[in-house]
DNA sequence: ACCTGAACACCGTTCAAGT
DNA sequence: ACCTGAACACCGTTCAAGT
């Protein structure tokens, strides 16, 4: 009997359960979060559900499906944080709160997050392009609920959306580098030798602070005037 | 005789020049405009040289210093576009200038301008990272030449680089996905069917007009004013 | 029903050997 | 001096075979 749910656990002669679906995708964004997924491959996560990567393919049709996999679970756990059960009164509140939704996913997940806008979206027509329609379906809505008109919320999801995704894309690109690539630059034109540069060198300090939540708020709060006044 | 240098050009038995590094990198920049960084092998960009991959090996370390060097050559060339002989009158200009020139390369390479931003970059501690100090350093100093003190140089930095490279990346990444990888959706929880959205349905027109360009100009303004409003 | 072994066509990279 | 062949340790993926 499983401890949680009660039910009958078929076990095979290796004592594993069955695979399925969605352990796959949760063992996967489990590897991603911890070694980047440069790193993911079948074999490995195979190696960490206990078979062979062979196995997999009778519940993912291969890796590039994984990978979407990965993302659409991830947004449909944005959705629920940020979509179910929206209590804002006001319009700007609501992009505050969906804003620090998203950030907050893009922090915790910062390996997995470029894939929201790097894979082949879902609708490619669609500017930006999103992986999870239902997300922006329920954006829209919320925004046609705060008085906007359907042409006014599309152009409400154009900024924040741009906003939102380039903002967040920067901020997670650093955590994103693999940490343990510590080869050698190759040597093109001039060495970037930090004695080259006065400017850096004396500013270092104030450029190496991390300020990405200050600016994220200031230009968001930026962002929301110019919606603002922009609106009719 | 080469017929552009006049030098004498050395040739192997099947009738090839030697190699070099800048050559090589130059063939990946070709190589990724055409087919992507993620088809770019070494094998191939070998083939590309009429070359086998193990030849590259003299000349660059490995994949990844490659990449690196694409990268590079590329910044230089913004770097040549932007900061050589800028001729703007005033702060606002130089940004505008400036934002225009980074836009035009990254659309230009958009399936290289990513990898400015997730490569590793050259000094980890610079928030947000970038490539190329050269082209911080004389944007600090052009900055510092409008009358900016240097703490504000280092807060313009700050939000026009996020502005810009998060922009940028955005409206690159749809871009850079490989336009061939036509599989089948991984069905995870329900279909993504447009009809479950009307409201998406309804305005499909207007979310898939490409409106980069004016949203791009609008925000970048608004950081201005902002920047302006700001300054001390 | 579910997993594996063997195989295929690829990778990046090293190094002794060829010219 | 410059390139290649052969080799090694990996990939993703297919499929017949095992339990």
């Amino acid at each position: 009997m499983d401890a949680i749910t009660g039910e009958e656990v078929r076990r095979d002669g290796a004592g594993r359960r069955p695979l399925d679906q969605m352990t796959i995708v949760a063992e996967a964004i489990r590897f991603i979060d911890e070694r980047g997924r440069e790193r993911l491959t079948m074999r490995q996560l195979g190696a960490r559900l206990g078979v062979e990567a062979m196995a997999l393919y009778r519940y993912i049709p291969g890796r590039e499906q994984l990978l979407d996999g990965v993302v659409e679970v991830v947004m449909d756990q944005l959705y629920g944080d940020t979509m179910v059960d929206n209590q804002a009164a006001t319009w700007p509140e609501y992009l505050q709160q969906l804003a620090a939704g998203v950030r907050r996913l893009a922090l915790t997940h910062p390996r997995i997050f470029p894939l929201i806008a790097s894979r082949p979206p879902a609708a490619p027509w669609l500017r930006p392009p999103l992986r999870s329609l239902r997300w922006v379906e329920a954006f829209l809505e919320g925004l046609i609920g705060y008085g906007f008109s359907r042409g006014g919320s599309v152009t409400v999801y154009r900024s924040f959306a741009t906003f939102l995704l380039g903002h967040l894309l920067l901020e997670t690109a650093a955590a994103a580098t693999l940490p343990d690539s510590g080869a050698d630059d190759i040597e093109l034109l001039e060495s970037s030798d930090l004695a080259n540069y006065p400017l850096l060198t004396e500013m270092a300090p104030q450029l190496s602070m991390d300020m990405y939540t200050d600016e994220f708020e200031a230009a968001l709060e930026d962002l929301i005037n110019r919606l603002a006044l922009n609106r009719r």
